[in-house]
RNA sequence: GGAGAGAUGGCAGAGUGGUCGAAUGCGGCGGUCUUGAAAACCGUUGUACCGCGAGGUACCGGGGGUUCGAAUCCCUCUCUCUCCGCCA
């Protein structure tokens, strides 16, 4: 979330930075600072009446010690009229203390102004595009038939066994994904993250600390009996580890990695974009996280990008890189570049990485800090990226190396796959 | 699942109703000594909020209570550890 900080200091620059989400924030800026003038009105009164409280105690005590009863009992009596003063005020701070951090909750990240003003995908800016889409002979056919043919993913026996979106991998389908998720965290160690096995399911801290609560609470899996979530990206494990820490400055920035199962709900998820790997409610992906000095971070970010970019290129996939408009921006992040492979059989471009930079946002819930310089503690920047989600990198290699004789295996993947070719 | 023990500063660990925000040790930082380092010695070392400032307030796992006054007493929740049971 914001600091409260952010908002007294720059309501004007605030508000106007989140036209780029189309959103008009004035109302609920001005809510929370009214709040807070309240807030601390009331707090140096409380703090004011308890100081007299305890210089009385203290008078009392030193009454008592040196005898003097009656003096001591007679103060007593009159402490009762404060104490209720107290207990109403203390009332009143923790009304007002929980009234301003849901306004503040409920606020989504500021805008990097690199940001384009929109409403929804259609309004990302594509950056770049690389890689030849290939032709497609008449036969050519989409991934869920492929995987049938070939005996790869199996998403009807996924359905007796657990319900829609949950396939069973299997042969040589199993094995490649093995193979992806090996062969991306070998590159993400190659770069310098340290790699990671995270629980699967987080307390609602962890969900608080990177955002998703409670913002996509109906979005994740909920263990009712335990008060637990199953995980919706490895992001929040990751990121978590370093909630309530202080980092020293020279141990920036941290890097981590790790391949997790995603669960998601998906509700209100429909139609075509559903239709076989293409949105799923388990899935496999490997995630990249960086806890970086807020000087560095924005060259951080464009790194992150190049890694995961490097990562189709040695799959020899055409893909494209997209700057997120405001409209189609997570709550969390300020700044998200995706990554979208093309699907050759759909015809239609597939999002399989969203790299983000979070500056403060995630930082201030997560209370993750670092010493600076002057040895006062201040919020780091934390990012990451998916590198990335498996279901639609196979979708589009199944389609893209259809061949008469099989799917080609790209070279890249030979050595993790021990096979070049499915048939 | 059953029984017991515990939760105090970066860490270890005292403290059982009144200058306790908290002894002591380790660690960190600064200094003395040294060509330099180590050792030794001296000093220093939590966070947040309010206030222009002097200063004030809060925090000893969370919440509530008793009391003029709570790290300390009571209730409750959470978590950790040990033993037993079960189990990959």
């Amino acid at each position: 979330m914001l600091t409260l900080h952010t908002l007294r200091n720059d309501r004007d620059s605030l508000i106007k930075a989140f036209k780029s989400r189309n959103l008009d924030v004035t109302e609920t800026v001005d809510r929370i600072l009214a709040i807070d003038q309240d807030r601390r009105q009331t707090q140096k009164a409380l703090d004011d009446l308890k100081q007299s409280q305890n210089v009385a105690s203290r008078e009392i005590g030193e009454l008592f010690k040196s005898g003097q009863r009656e003096v001591a009992e007679e103060k007593k009596a009159a402490m009762g009229d404060i104490k209720e003063r107290i207990h109403t005020l203390e009332q009143a701070m923790r009304t007002l203390e929980e009234q301003q951090l849901e306004g503040l909750l409920e606020l989504p990240n500021r805008p990097h102004p690199s940001v384009p003003v929109g409403t929804s995908d259609k309004d990302n800016v594509v950056l770049s595009e690389e890689g030849t889409l290939p032709e497609m002979g008449e036969g050519a056919l989409p991934h869920w038939e492929l995987c049938e043919r070939y005996g790869l993913i199996d998403f009807e026996l996924g359905t007796k066994i657990t319900g829609a979106g949950f396939p069973v991998y299997r042969g040589k389908g199993a094995r490649l994904q093995r193979a992806l998720i090996a062969f991306f965290l070998d590159r993400a160690v190659e770069a310098g993250y340290e790699e990671f096995i995270p629980p699967l399911l987080v307390n609602s801290a962890s969900g608080q600390g990177t955002g998703q609560l409670p913002d996509k609470e109906g979005q994740m899996y909920h263990c009712a009996e335990d008060d637990l979530y199953l995980i919706p990206t490895a992001e929040v494990p990751l990121t978590n580890i370093h909630r309530d820490v202080v980092h020293k400055s020279d141990d920036l920035p941290i890097k981590l990695c790790g391949y997790t199962p995603c669960f998601r709900r998906e509700a209100g998820s429909y139609g075509k974009d559903v239709r076989g790997l293409n949105r799923l409610h388990q899935f496999d992906k490997v995630e990249i996280v960086q806890i970086e000095h807020p000087d560095r971070s924005y060259a951080t970010l464009d790194a992150m990008v190049e890694h995961v970019r490097d990562l189709l290129r040695a799959l020899e996939l055409p893909f494209r890189t997209l700057r997120l408009c405001g409209g189609d921006l997570s709550f969390a992040s300020s700044l998200t570049f995706d990554l979208e492979v093309w699907s050759a059989a759909q015809g239609r471009w597939l999002e399989v990485s969203s790299i983000s930079n979070f500056e403060t946002f995630q930082a201030n819930r997560l209370s993750c800090r670092y010493r600076g310089a002057d040895g006062k503690n201040q919020l780091v920047h934390t990012l990451n990226g998916s590198a990335l989600a498996l279901p639609r990198i196979v979708a589009a290699l199944l389609e893209n190396n259809q061949t008469s004789d099989g799917i080609t295996v790209p070279e890249a993947l030979r050595p993790y796959t021990g096979f070049s070719i499915i048939n």
